[in-house]
DNA sequence: GCGTCCAGGTCTACC
DNA sequence: GGTAGACCTGGACGC
């Protein structure tokens, strides 16, 4: 069982990350909360079949990620795969020290900086964050990690010990006929979504990829993610926080919830409130609201 | 058991 | 650009 080892920026938390939003709870992510340690089942170029690993704490400045079954020995490329992509997972390359002087500087956001919260888990890959996104839309938690579930258990290429699959590819995906979305999946109106976003990636036509280092101004890049079906305000303000653009407030009916009871005595208001709230934060408002309403998330 | 409501929204048609 | 109504699913709730 080959163990990596992947250096970490001064100030990360492994605690605070893995519980920053519900993404290590989705297939093919799974996360121990006795052990704080998050599993994946990484795939891709690199690597010959998909090869499940656990990313654990091992000292002040290392993250331990031991892969599971499979070789002795992983290919020099495999194992370059597996460190960029946990990377990329765990934000590590993320520069958040203007964000961190910002929460310092207010007495109730302090906290922020104090424990070094604010790197969003994502998946390694866009498309994948994208069929999740489309997954958290009109429907409640449990749906969400129902069809997220059922994408990679149905469609997912098995690891060597067969008990766990990869994220089904685009093009796995964009063999399936609509009715596979709807009867299998049980994604509802969200089946032809799922199905043309696939067959458009798997063909080239659209590259979601390409968003992660677009010279596009937010908004541009915003109203782009949108012209994929299924994708709304909150889906694109979503996507956008995964790719390290914090100036949409990406507001659902949870997020709102939040911001009443914490503002308001839990009455509701327009959004307009929220939005004027946090745009002292300017580009950062975005990653201010997410932690300051998910503090309790660690605590409870 | 049955009907209704709602949840980490979006699309389309219409004005 | 703003708004109303339709759209899937499944659990919670009231009767």
């Amino acid at each position: 069982m080959p163990t990596l080892f992947l250096e970490i920026p001064k100030r990360f938390n492994l605690r605070r990350t893995l519980y920053s939003h519900g993404w290590s709870e989705l297939l093919p992510f799974e996360i121990d909360e006795q052990n704080w340690r998050l599993t994946y089942v990484f795939s891709g170029a690199g690597l010959p079949r998909p090869a499940a690993a656990t990313v654990s704490q091992h000292d002040e400045s290392k993250l331990k990620i031991d892969v599971l079954g499979g070789a002795d020995k992983l290919s020099s490329k495999a194992e370059a795969k597996i460190l960029r992509d946990a990377r990329h997972i765990l934000r590590l390359d993320d520069d958040l020290e203007e964000f961190y002087r910002l929460a310092a500087s207010e007495k109730d956001l302090e906290w922020i900086a104090r424990t070094n919260a604010g790197r969003l888990v994502r998946s390694p890959t866009v498309f994948e964050d994208l069929v999740k996104t489309l997954c958290t839309t009109n429907c409640n938690w449990a749906m969400t990690k129902k069809m997220t579930a059922n994408l990679v258990e149905k469609l997912g290429e098995p690891d060597d010990s067969g008990l766990r699959r990869a994220f089904p590819t685009a093009a796995a995906m964009a063999n399936q006929p609509v009715e596979f979305y709807k009867n299998e999946i049980r994604a509802g109106y969200r089946a032809p979504y799922f199905k043309e976003l696939a067959e458009k990636v798997a063909a080239g036509a659209l590259n979601p990829e390409a968003w992660l280092n677009s010279d596009l101004p937010t908004r541009e890049l915003r109203r782009e993610m949108k012209r994929v079906k299924g994708v709304g305000d909150y889906a694109a303000d979503n996507l956008l926080k995964l790719a390290g653009r914090y100036d949409g407030l990406a507001l659902d009916s949870w997020l709102r919830a939040q911001f009443y009871r914490t503002y308001n005595e839990a009455k509701p208001c327009e959004d307009k409130l929220i939005e004027r709230h946090y745009e002292r934060f300017g580009r950062w408002r975005g990653l201010v609201i997410w932690c300051e309403m998910t503090r309790r998330w660690l605590d409870d």
